[in-house]
RNA sequence: GGCGGCAUAGCCAAGUGGUAAGGCGACGGUCUGCAAAACCGUUAUUCACCGGUUCAAAUCCGGUUGCCGCCUCCA
């Protein structure tokens, strides 16, 4: 079986064919170094993560460069703000990037280029484009002349009558379309600037991308991500460019999340209700977040509420109590009973097609909601094992148990899930419950100590009385044969 | 104004021609002192609405309604 990918250059799903075998050459754009990201950059790198994984899972030798946009007025504007220099902010913020993507636990790619470090084949670039008449000069800046693109408006699917009809566009006189866009700036006076054969100034936002996604995965690339509003202008641009300058196709599938909004709200600075994957990493785990995350198709929009995540968040701890029930289970001796539980046979089919199934859901356009929806019935198979083997394992049943858990490590990785161990997952999230409710774990235990002994005294309407008092605190009761044990809510 | 997308049970959400995955919730059962957890079962004759194509449509085509995004910096 082949990848099947929804291009969106064509708008069709198209089987995946790298342009060298087994090898994929991706870029994905980064963020503009000014300030902290948010949960809609979260979902960007948690998409973009999940398909390296996948790639590199299913044996592809993936070359993947992330940028960094670490010059752009944003920036200068910021720093101005700040009384500082723009490298000092460019650092500062590539540092909590970097930060957050740890704790998000996101691969690693193998390039994280920056833009001031690629000037001088910028500048190379920008010549090529004016010598093959693409570019002109407009003023001390340098500018793409779209007209000249035959191509423009293939990705965005718009062409240059409407976008013209739209007339939202800057007037500016140095243009000669208003929809030209600018490749070297200008420096203006107090701004970094590099020197060029045009004078002081500085890349436009576009230039970089092409330049670097060139440099290192060479002039077609396989496969080119963002979020979706990157399509116009940015990535229209970048084909404008890079297609010019080298006559050849520049990506061959490209492929773009969609949006996150908070509480149907779209998120802006203006509604505040801007989120930082700080904030969010301070109430939830980082699975958590992924799991929300891939409970959606990629290009959905999805909406981000704090009762979202409390189900994503119930639904993690399901799986890790599972994945501890059957670490437990694997423990025990193994039963010497030669006769087989009865209806094994469905829980072996569902076990032994689980990889299958998990790689057929994925292969098609990276279906990650189907594939969750297999890790799920795999967990109520091997909770159905676990039942019928009530610590008494036969010798199929321990293979079986053993063979879910594999998947659990090994397809969970590609989601970036179920990689902890889950005892250090239930007393970490135990810690954090009880730092919302208050409540320390001495107090609980010994509550539970009352309560037990009130039931070995068969006092039950005491010891009902003391579970429904934690419980209203946010703490569960159970009573096992082992003990009785609690969570928090 | 132009372009694009979406509409599936109480909620979340897969499903692009073959007769509705999965999760949460709810209800019934097994287990339990009772619960909880776990498991089993039930929970959309139907996919916004109206037409059409087809042996067959949630899926394709046309229309209607409603939401959203992009066209300006934006993941």
């Amino acid at each position: 079986m082949t990848i099947r990918i929804l291009n969106t250059l064509t708008g069709k799903k198209e089987e995946f064919v790298p342009l060298h075998e087994k090898k994929v050459g991706m870029y994905v754009c980064g963020v503009t170094v000014y300030d902290l990201c948010h949960i809609g950059h979260a979902r960007s790198a948690i998409v973009f993560d999940t398909i390296y994984r996948y790639f590199r899972y299913r044996g592809y030798d993936v070359i993947f460069v992330r940028n960094f946009t670490d010059i752009d007025d944003k920036i200068i504007k910021r720093a101005n703000e700040e009384g500082a220099d723009c490298n000092t902010i460019a650092e500062k913020y590539i540092h909590e990037f970097n930060m957050d993507m740890g704790r998000l636990r996101l691969e690693k790619p193998s390039f994280e280029p920056r833009a001031t470090e690629h000037i001088s084949e910028m500048i190379l670039l920008i010549s090529t484009l004016i010598q093959k008449g693409f570019a002109y000069q407009g003023g001390r800046d340098i500018f793409f002349s779209i007209e000249k693109f035959k191509d423009y408006g293939k990705l965005s699917k718009r062409n240059l009558e409407d976008m013209q009809a739209g007339a939202r566009v800057d007037i500016d006189e140095k243009k000669e379309n208003p929809l030209d866009f600018a490749l070297w700036k200008a420096s203006k006076p107090g701004e970094p600037f590099w020197e060029s054969p045009w004078g002081k100034g500085r890349p436009g936002w576009h230039i970089e991308c092409s330049v670097m996604s060139q440099k290192y995965l060479g002039e077609t690339l396989d496969i080119h991500g963002g979020g979706r509003d990157l399509i116009f202008p940015h990535h229209e641009n970048e084909i404008a460019q890079s297609e010019a300058a080298t006559g050849k196709p520049f990506v061959r599938y490209w492929i773009h999340n969609g949006f996150v909004n908070i509480n149907k709200e779209k998120m802006s600075k203006s509604l505040g209700n801007i989120l930082t994957i700080k904030e969010i990493l301070k109430d939830w785990h980082p699975e958590t977040l992924r799991l929300f995350f891939l409970s959606h198709h990629y290009r959905s929009p999805v909406d981000y509420s704090e009762e979202s995540l409390v189900e994503a968040k119930s639904g993690l701890d399901r799986f890790y109590m599972t994945l501890n029930a059957i670490a437990e289970e694997l423990k025990k001796p193994l039963s010497r009973k030669e006769a087989e539980p009865p209806g094994i046979q469905n829980y072996r089919h569902v076990v032994d097609s689980f990889q299958a199934r998990f790689e057929e859901a994925m292969d098609d356009d990276f279906n990650t909601a189907q594939a969750l929806g297999y890790f799920y019935d795999l967990q109520r198979n091997l909770n159905g094992l676990l039942d019928i083997s009530k610590g008494n394992p036969s010798p199929e049943t321990h293979s079986l148990l053993k063979q879910g858990l594999d998947h659990f490590t090994q397809q969970g990785w590609v989601f970036g899930l179920f990689q902890e161990n889950p005892e250090h997952y239930r007393d970490h999230e135990k810690k954090e419950g009880l730092k919302k409710l208050n409540l320390t774990e001495e107090e609980i235990l010994q509550t539970i100590v009352e309560r037990n002994l009130a039931r070995k005294e068969k006092n039950y309407k005491r010891a009902d009385e003391i579970r429904n008092d934690l419980l209203s605190k946010g703490i569960v009761l159970e009573d096992t044969p082992k003990g009785t044990i609690w969570k928090v809510k």
